[in-house]
DNA sequence: AAAATAGTTACATAGTTATTTAAATGTTTA
DNA sequence: TAAACATTTAAATAACTATGTAACTATTTT
């Protein structure tokens, strides 16, 4: 990981961008129609959230596929974890409480 | 909330303060002994991460003592919850198996 | 009320970030 | 290999961020 995650998840457009690809992969272009900006600036984005490692890139003939990288959100999970989990059990804890508040 | 919460937690000196936080509450001159800077950019840092609703601040006769703010941490892990969740299933399954590897 | 203590705010500055336009690169197709 | 398409990179710029110094505010103590 070259840049920095958190800087990476700092800016709104960038989680947006994050969020769409996680609905399904997406070209550049296509992610562009989603934003009121330019393909240069969607591409500048992306290539910021892959040295975050947030997402990946492969090649596809003259395009370029992006989806999210399932793996490395290691360091944002274990400053969660730090944060307000405690401890992994209490983590566990809080979903399980909060899943069971949304069964009722 | 004033601020962004993601802006106050994409710097590396605040999400220290954080981290400090949580083991105790502190007031600034102590915050500030843990790093190699000045009170001036402590209390700068701590403004930012009140707006964010990330801490608490309590007036103590002529000091103020600082804390994790609890409640709204709601945003991120609602973030989070999207992002890597999947579902909140999702994350508890990863919460046990992480616990599972770390017990071996 | 003055001095001491604790912390904040203003201002200047250096550094970083986000975006745009324009040029460049890589890939496919004719 | 030239044209077309998809995307990236460069350069310029405007906006924002972080920090230090110094001045200021609030509270307690003498």
């Amino acid at each position: 990981m070259t840049g920095s995650l958190w800087k990476a998840l700092a800016e709104d457009n960038r989680r947006r961008i994050l969020l769409l690809l996680r609905e399904h992969e997406m070209y550049p272009t296509e992610i562009a129609k989603h934003f009121d900006t330019t393909l240069a600036a969607v591409s500048t984005n992306l290539r910021i959230l892959k040295d975050a490692d947030l997402i990946k890139e492969t090649r596809e003939g003259q395009k370029k596929r992006y989806s999210i990288n399932p793996k490395t959100t290691m360091e944002i999970k274990d400053f969660f974890d730090k944060m307000w989990g405690q401890s992994l059990e209490d983590l566990k804890v809080f979903v399980e409480e909060k899943s069971n508040k949304e069964k009722k």
